[in-house]
DNA sequence: TATTGTTATACTCTATAACTATA
DNA sequence: TATAGTTATAGAGTATAACAATA
């Protein structure tokens, strides 16, 4: 089971990296294509707000997401992909093959199995 | 298959973190109840040496890890745990629970057949 | 000349604390 | 008074480059 998890992580970090970005970035970067307030992503990443604002700037620097003060709550921003984060994690998600390449080793059946598995050992 | 991997992650780094040490300063521990190289270990995680002499020089500093040089190549240097250590991270492994806890919501004859499958999944 | 390990340095991730603006 | 987000700061992980000692 570890050498699975550590091999997945590998991967993930391995694809993020050939676009330029981080796993972190990555992760924040799959999260907002519909736009999405910082306090949010922060709960749903299980992590301080403060590290939002600094993966956010890195990655408003290079042009693959912006921020604007939400409507709703003058307070809070939406963030959102740009076109060209889209593009980038889009191209990321493709070279990402590790459920693929992990799977094509797998009968139909096995690869059911094996998600049916999974997510009744993580009980959802 | 993301779910999964990022639970037995953050079980991981939690169960470190109770015990004073990093993910990374676990990985490292668990890899040294025998004498070993840092070169040798640097291989073995896919890192560079001097993130390993960065790892040890923390782990050392707190007693959990000892280096003396070896006595076959006088430039390496052997890296094994202190008694403390070895409490430390058998207390570690105790409490990382993860594969336990995940396991204990299948049936025998489940858990033997997710053991198979993600081992044939990763091709070993 | 090649290899083991260290040091200096720099970047990223991450958290805590103090802060601003808004509610 | 409480919440969203930022800034300053600090510790940890990681890599690159330059270096020492040894092979």
């Amino acid at each position: 089971m570890f050498d699975f998890v550590d091999a997945y992580d590998r991967a993930y970090e391995r694809a993020a990296e050939a676009h330029g970005f981080t796993a972190a970035q990555a992760c924040v970067l799959g999260r907002v294509q519909a736009p999405r307030g910082m306090r949010e992503l922060a709960d749903e990443l299980g992590c301080d707000a403060s590290n939002i604002t600094q993966l956010v700037r890195r990655l408003e620097a290079r042009g693959l997401v912006e921020r604007e003060i939400s409507p709703d709550d003058r307070r809070g921003r939406l963030l959102r992909r740009t076109p060209d984060g889209d593009r980038a994690y889009a191209e990321f998600e493709t070279s990402f093959e590790f459920a693929r390449d992990v799977t094509a080793g797998l009968d139909p059946d096995e690869q059911e199995q094996l998600t049916r598995l999974l997510r009744k050992a993580l009980g959802s």
